[in-house]
DNA sequence: TTTATTCTTGACTAAAATAATCGGATTTCC
DNA sequence: GGAAATCCGATTATTTTAGTCAAGAATAAA
């Protein structure tokens, strides 16, 4: 999962059409020109979002797109992963020798970009396209950032 | 802040300075050749480290880098800020116009990314070089995912 | 003092990813 | 039939990332 224009356009346009689309369809020329993209860019990110399910498309004269599924049960982490492909977070290099110290040659940093990218899909997946049009962003700050002294040690700590 | 493999090597090579500058400096070139790191473009990273006071240059013949402080003092997050300029996570278009039920015209993803980037740095921040060199990195998912249900309504939740 | 090693700096090139464009085809409503 | 829309693939342009190169300066050791 990247953090890209891309997934800023998808979301922003998939909020764009559940505050439209009660009834009738959206064209992409209207959610373009209201949100200030490309029409023929956001055409190729509406063709992605349609194939993961997430609109479903009318064509002909008075078309456009709709949600496949109520706002509320749309989560923005399906609509980032729909139109960024998986980010490759680690990258591991085979090759790469062990560290001075014998440590293990597995990278050093894996187990920190692994949790990174659970921890922001897992925010990402407990917002819904319902929450975004509402202005409902969750914050956990303080949950989330405890005092660091008692993380240590507890061994089996994850990952 | 971006995550990209810029990221990636400037915390792997501290990671691999603090577990082998005990006493000597460690060269670039040992670095790179155990990390699998282009040599020299791993020395415009080392740069940018120094600037940011992160670590310490000893030049000639058995010089090297090692760390400023210790590194149970250092946060990742201090690390990738150095290399990775800042990343602009919003973008709102100024001349995006309002959306089509006279919604206030600030893009309505704005909040949303707005503390995603937040959490990011609370996460990158709570983690220290010396968690990274231990693997002792923290996962606090199941804090942090919580029963959506209750986050909604109390109107007033952060930004 | 010389020499080899290492950091320092800035400019440059190469490759990849992102963003955007283009041309045409198909569907549907009037 | 014509206009408005989605659809599809290919192509181009732009930006970012990654890597290279060359010259210079500091320092320790021979």
């Amino acid at each position: 999962m990247k953090l890209t224009t891309k997934a800023r356009y998808a979301v922003t346009a998939m909020a764009d059409i559940a505050a439209c689309a009660e009834t009738a369809p959206v064209a992409v020329s209207a959610v373009a020109l209201r949100q200030g993209i490309s029409v023929t860019y956001l055409e190729q990110l509406m063709g992605k979002l349609r194939k993961a399910g997430l609109v479903e498309s009318v064509r002909g004269v008075s078309g456009g797109f709709k949600l496949a599924r109520a706002a509320a049960d749309i989560r923005v982490s399906e609509i980032v992963m729909a139109v960024d492909e998986q980010i490759k977070t680690t990258a591991c290099v085979p090759g790469a020798e062990a560290g001075c110290q014998g440590n293990s040659s597995r990278c050093l940093t894996h187990d920190l970009w692994d949790e990174l990218g659970r921890q922001i899909e897992i925010f990402l997946a407990a917002a819904t396209l319902d929450d975004v049009i509402s202005r409902r962003v969750l914050g956990m700050a303080a949950v989330n950032a405890p005092d660091r002294s008692d993380a240590l040690d507890k061994s089996g700590a994850v990952l």
